[in-house]
DNA sequence: GTGCCACTTCAAGTCGACTTGAAGTCAAGG
DNA sequence: CCTTGACTTCAAGTCGACTTGAAGTGGCAC
């Protein structure tokens, strides 16, 4: 598969597919004169990169979970961890989803009045040393500014 | 109130409160010479653009949320729209981390072999075109904590 | 009155994940 | 054979949210 049938199977752009290269997370096979060549695994790996993005993890630790035969060799305890952290990050978007759609509808006079309001303000003001969560959606307002934009076929 | 204690009470940095002025998200009643002077009210301020960040909303987005004198001028749809968003968000993450939580414990000899995970994979390369982080920052008591927030620091 | 040092400004740097642009190469169709 | 244009490399740029560093100022304890 030359780098243009990559491109249109896995809707990477070429560009990121070359970054990718660089970074190590994907190889070609070969080439024709100075044009790459891939194996067509390397869609594989690319959904199991997209997975990782999707899941929160940085392309450096998803590199590190490709042995170097190019085997996935998933660390169990890093996924558990994850996972752990995702659910706190969940448990947090929850909240501050309900407080936001409390907060909408909310009938007093001013937010600040809102004991509710209040009480999503505190949460945020204090309890939020989360981080990093990732995937899904990019924000219509500035809408040249998001790299997702232009990713998001093109 | 000086910035000292500003930095103090909200556990906020010096250099992003200067930052946050220079950007209009906060201001300074006045100055002791050179130095800034704040009302206590830049207190709720900033936890109110605490609470815009965690939500996720971009510092313009909260910076838009202020009506000119100061006092919170809240888009409801603005709010509705995000709360479906992070609906959307939260709905990603909880079937990453469910994936991810099977991953960690899924018997199959490789994980391409596993159904499930192959499942995932599949929703991760599907969801390749859609992204943005839904995050939560923080101003922990720990001075430089935040440097963790942003994970993979220098 | 004087020295310390918390404060100030402004420019530049950082970080991750890519994108963009300029300039060059070359496989393939005509 | 020649042209075309998809591919290549490499450096630099972008984006958001800050941080860092150098150089300067001035409030206040002594």
């Amino acid at each position: 598969m030359d780098i243009a049938e990559v491109v249109r199977r896995s809707g990477v752009p070429a560009s990121t597919l070359r970054y990718y290269e660089e970074k190590g997370l994907i190889e070609s096979v070969g080439r024709q004169g100075l044009r790459r060549t891939f194996d067509p695994r390397v869609l594989e790996r690319l959904a199991l990169i997209a997975l990782g993005s999707a899941a929160g993890f940085s392309l450096d630790e998803t590199a590190r979970m490709f042995a170097a035969d190019g085997r996935p060799r998933i660390d169990r305890r890093m996924l558990s961890a994850k996972a752990r952290e995702l659910t706190r990050t969940i448990r947090q978007l929850t909240a501050m989803r309900d407080g936001l759609r409390h907060a909408a509808v909310c009938p007093a006079p001013s937010h600040l009045e809102c004991p509710t309001f209040r009480r999503l303000l505190g949460a945020a003001a204090s309890g939020v040393r989360r981080k990093k969560a990732a995937s899904a959606k990019s924000a219509p307002p500035p809408a040249r500014t998001r790299a997702a934009a232009t990713r998001a076929r093109r």
